[in-house]
RNA sequence: AGAGGGUUGGCGGAGUGGUCGAACGCGGCGGUCUUGAAAACCGUUGUACCGCGAGGUACCGGGGGUUCGAAUCCCUCACCCUCUGCCA
């Protein structure tokens, strides 16, 4: 979430900002805060001398126990009575404020940096640049959902029967295809310094409002309910959440995580023909990418990571685009966001198979997660993430690029990691 | 899963109703001394919020309660340890 501080003394940033997100309520939203703040502000110090005074007086009875004079200490405590009832209002209506102020802080979105475009859908993304050739496919050729069963590799009959659609079984060289780009991947992101992190795949309430999964997303998580636990939906979740109220040292910076987990999303009401085969799923596979900076290096942390999750695109010989998102598409917590699609040739579409973001303080926020600069100040530091790279589509993208008359070919850099060079 | 014991500041560890944000030790930081360092000695050392400031408030695993007053008593949840059970 949002600093109160921000918003409050940048008052006219904020409804700039949160207007370009589209947000037709905006400045209705900055009041909101300016007004909860200030009434929260004029409790506590309400409170506060209330409880001052009352602390005063029960150490006035504890002096006057102490040297027996009981009677006087009996008439003190009549007056702590009345203290104590109109702290007890006091206290009440500071966590009403308090609650209220939380409440509009956790569904203002994040502020969009500067640099990103102006536009409300979809087609208002810029497309930074397209690189690699789009490979002509034979008349013949097949989308990946045909491909997948011609060469029994991935299987989703069976994933029905044995949870529901959008559970693919993965056999034989579809399974090996999948480990291959794990281990491809994880090897290629600690070549880039990033620590291996195996997170738990279920988290707690408190990690899902960490990352702001909670309270707005709340629908796309699968939830154990009489644990309150949450299936995670991406690595970002717990790998993020390691540094929930973590005060940093300098000398930590910056933090550069990385981890391979399935994923679960319920992806409710989302289902058509568009998302056929591996396009759309409930449960997949990705290695995500985690960094910590202090503000003033995280947008050069980002384009490393585009960068990194690029070069994986190039060296896997897919097709891509980089798009940067127009403020209506950024997600909910994100400031900035890149997204890298592959072009699936057999769809003839592209695919999203990363989304790299600054979250700048939004996240941290929440978290609580600071650092000590040089002069042990504890200040606020920066959030960023991007999938490198997300498995479903990136397969989907090689069967159906790579197809030939006599299989389909492995990208050369994968066949180290599967020990074959073509399904057939 | 059952029984019992725990959870205190960066770490160790006192504290069982009154001036405790918390003894003491270690560590960290600053200083004295030294050519420099070590040792020794002196000082300092949590976080958040409110307040222009002086200062105040809250926090001893989380939440709630009793009391004029709670780290200390009660309830509840979470986690940790030991034993039993079960299992990879």
């Amino acid at each position: 979430m949002l600093a109160i501080s921000n918003i409050v003394n940048n008052q006219q940033a904020a409804v700039q900002g949160l207007t370009k997100r589209g947000l037709a309520n905006a400045r209705d939203l900055v009041d909101q805060v300016v007004q909860l703040d200030q009434l929260r502000r004029e409790t506590q110090t309400k409170l506060d001398s209330t409880l001052a005074e009352s602390n005063t007086l029960s150490r006035q009875i504890g002096q006057l126990m102490k040297e027996g004079k009981r009677e006087e200490a009996e008439s003190v405590k009549l007056k702590t009575t009345e203290l104590k009832n109109s702290s007890k209002a006091l206290a009440e209506s500071l966590r009403t404020h308090e609650e209220q102020l939380q409440q509009v802080l956790y569904n203002i979105p994040n502020l969009p940096h500067k640099n990103v475009p102006e536009g409300l859908r979809a087609e208002d993304n810029e497309v930074l640049l397209e690189h690699g050739e789009i490979p002509t496919l034979p008349q013949d050729a097949s989308p990946h959902w045909e491909l997948i069963e011609k060469y029994d590799i991935i299987d989703f009959t069976l994933g029905s029967k044995i949870s529901g659609a959008g559970f693919p079984v993965y056999k034989g060289k579809g399974a090996r295809l999948q480990r291959a780009l794990v281990n491809f991947f994880l090897d290629k992101a600690r070549e880039a310094g990033y620590i291996e992190i195996q997170p738990p795949l279920l988290v707690n309430e408190d990690s899902g409002y960490g990352t702001g999964q909670l309270p707005d997303k709340e629908g796309q998580m699968y939830e154990i309910v009489d644990q309150k636990l949450f299936l995670i939906p991406t690595a970002e979740v717990p790998i993020t959440n390691l540094y929930r109220n973590v005060i940093l040292q300098e000398n930590d910076l910056p933090v550069k995580n990385t981890g391979y987990t399935p994923c679960f999303r319920r992806e409710a009401g989302s289902w058509g023909a568009h998302v056929r085969g591996l396009n759309r799923l409930h449960q997949f596979d990705k290695v995500e990418l985690v960094h910590i900076t202090q503000p003033e290096h995280s947008y050069a942390a980002l384009e490393e990571m585009l960068l990194h999750t690029r070069q994986l695109l190039e060296q896997l010989e897919l097709p891509y685009r980089i798009l940067k998102l127009c403020a209506g598409d950024l997600g909910f917590t994100s400031a900035f966001t890149y997204d890298l699609e592959v072009y699936s040739a057999a769809q003839e579409q592209w695919l999203e198979v990363s989304s790299v973001s600054n979250f700048e303080t939004y996240q941290a926020n929440r978290l609580k997660l600071r650092y000590k600069d040089g002069n042990n100040k504890t200040q606020m530091l920066h959030t960023l993430n991007g999938s490198a790279l997300a498995l479903p589509r990136i397969v989907a993208a090689i069967l159906e690029n790579n197809q030939q008359a006599e299989g389909v070919k492995v990208p050369d850099v994968l066949i180290p990691y599967t020990g074959f060079n073509i399904i057939n």
